[in-house]
DNA sequence: GGTGCGATTGCA
DNA sequence: GCAATCGCACCA
């Protein structure tokens, strides 16, 4: 196998749960033509052709199905969340609070609504999901709905594994009464 | 057409 | 503890 191998579809199209572990360890990559800052370009010149983010994923969070109150889409499709019921292997982004962006990886099969939230990853400033958006410079006008088998936003394998995978419940969920406690949260250190 | 709030973050 | 800030879900 190669060491820096871009997973494909068949990677996302399985269940969630599994999907949001075994994304652990992985390496999200967003190759960034959009305008920059000012403050951007003192830190690297480079940006005028572009600029590739790239940094391990180490916190998920799975969203799956009808009965998942916490997920978008649990009560159906919306203009918002319906690129959660695409087959698996699309970015799924939303705003949030008004302020933050959230990137998902969308799962499972078309008709089901089903992502992986990205919360976290080993990259400076990048540890939360709104956090790693901001520094990723993805947006849910620049994102949502990506191919992730494309050449914008995608994951890499790299070759790291092993890793001891903790779990938890789900961060800021509490609206969603039996559903908050499940430990759907996962993280390496 | 009006209303209320969120899968967050940073600061007091 | 709480404000920021706005798209959109939901109700009328």
């Amino acid at each position: 196998m190669l060491s820096h191998s871009k997973l494909k579809r068949n990677f996302y199209q399985r269940p969630t749960l599994k999907v949001a572990q075994d994304l652990l360890g992985k390496f999200l990559v967003h190759k960034y033509r959009g305008p920059s800052t000012s403050l951007d370009y003192a830190r690297d010149k480079s940006l005028g052709a572009g600029k590739i983010y790239r940094g391990m994923i180490i916190e998920t969070e799975a969203y799956t199905g009808f009965d998942d109150l916490a997920c978008h889409g649990s009560r159906g499709m919306t203009e918002r969340n319906k690129i959660m019921f695409q087959k698996g292997g699309y970015a799924y982004v939303y705003l949030i609070y008004g302020i933050y962006h959230c990137l998902n990886l969308v799962t499972e099969k078309e008709g089901k609504p089903s992502a992986v939230l990205i919360r976290g990853l080993d990259f400076p400033n990048a540890d939360g999901p709104g956090k790693l958006c901001r520094e990723f410079k993805i947006t849910k006008k620049n994102c949502n709905g990506l191919d992730l088998t494309g050449d914008k936003l995608w994951v890499e394998d790299r070759g790291l594994g092993g890793f001891k995978i903790q779990k938890g419940p789900r961060v800021g969920i509490d609206y969603a009464k039996h559903c908050a406690t499940w430990p759907w949260r996962f993280w390496i250190k």
